[in-house]
DNA sequence: GTCTATAGGGTGATAGAC
DNA sequence: GTCTATCACCCTATAGAC
């Protein structure tokens, strides 16, 4: 065996079943996921896996528990870290930071997806949907208000929300329908997602900012 | 072989088999749905199932080749069928019958980008994709005129694409993370969806009609 | 901690009676 | 066509040697 052994050990066996249990679980689901395949993925024998964790199941909650972390962490620490920001600088940023993440983490929305159909998700009163709920209440109020002083049209919140996670999300979930159906190439299908870190905000403009000054006399910048 | 004979018996266990077949491969995915579930929810006998589709795998291809049938079903009668409508008339045609066909069926999106991953996806050379191929370049090259005539902004024509796709689908997909987050329920939900029937053709003007008419002079309606 | 071997139960599929 | 009974395999999980 390959030792990292910076000083300790290794990069040892639990973290290698981890990574491995993350990777298949993410791109298979839960069901498809044999334990076999995991313990062959991370290179170690399949009595080890339920050495460290108790069960399939515990493994793939605390999988399921990292995935559901990073897909909405990117979001989360852009708003929180960075309160002094207008509403659209911080709209800007998070979807930067959300394009990256998916970039690097393309299985992430059919993942997350599946295990919102399926039951499997984290409890209610799970404690990371504390910072999630306190995200969300923000970002509704923050909207509810720039409605109020007419800067964006009138319409319900909800289709905000949607339609800028819809614009990010969606075409990674459907990434591999795309790519087949038209034939572009992993490196176009990148640029172009990228090309939608500036268009977004651009589109999001467009639907939902007022033309002048409704309510008040306030105007955005431009 | 099953025979309907139009004057005897009733709903065929056949058909009491694909319906709940598709319920549940579409609600669970492959893996995790169970021949035997199968056969309970159909209320025959297991054995009865392999006798009329060899295999699981069998009645699962017919499945997903309906509700892949089914999914873009729709879309290509909108387009198809209605040659005389203007580029903006079809496109409202086509996300009013889309959004319809999705309240209808909840499910379908999940199955089908997670079928769109895990390779249980229909060949190349499929039939199905002979209509579908032609509604996409049509379409295509629908946009593509519209650019060059100056109604259209210069985006890329996957752009306008996918975000179309975006706004219907992806809220149907994350249908089950908005109603628990937000509270909202399945009543308001429904609502909302058919709000978006009108909005969703103003957004899309919106982010990519051109506020006059840049290289020719023809004029939009309005 | 890490392995081999195996228990124990589930799952897809079939044989054969009716 | 439809059922009961059963096989053969696969999968998760554990016992026990090292």
């Amino acid at each position: 065996m390959a030792k990292k052994s910076t000083i300790t050990k290794d990069v040892s066996a639990e973290e290698k079943i981890k990574v491995a249990a993350r990777k298949l679980f993410t791109q298979k689901g839960f069901a498809a996921t044999k334990t076999r395949d995991i313990a062959e993925e991370a290179g170690i024998n399949l009595a080890l896996l339920n050495y460290y964790f108790r069960s399939k199941q515990k493994l793939f909650e605390i999988v399921m528990r990292e995935n559901v972390v990073l897909f909405i962490g990117s979001m989360i620490g852009s708003i929180q870290n960075n309160k002094h920001l207008s509403f659209y600088e911080k709209i800007e940023l998070m979807i930067d930071k959300y394009i990256d993440m998916l970039l690097a983490n393309p299985d992430l929305p059919t993942f997350i997806l599946s295990i919102s159909r399926h039951g499997h998700f984290p409890e209610e009163g799970d404690s990371i949907f504390q910072s999630m709920e306190q995200l969300r209440t923000t970002f509704m109020k923050d909207i509810i208000e720039n409605i109020q002083a007419g800067k964006l049209k009138r319409v319900h919140p909800l289709h905000i929300i949607s339609n800028m996670m819809s614009l990010i999300v969606f075409p990674f979930a459907a990434a591999n329908l795309l790519k087949a159906r038209t034939g572009i190439s992993d490196a176009e299908f990148e640029k172009l997602m990228l090309e939608r870190k500036k268009l977004i905000p651009v589109w999001l403009k467009a639907m939902f900012e007022t033309g002048g000054n409704d309510s008040k006399k306030k105007k955005l910048k431009k």
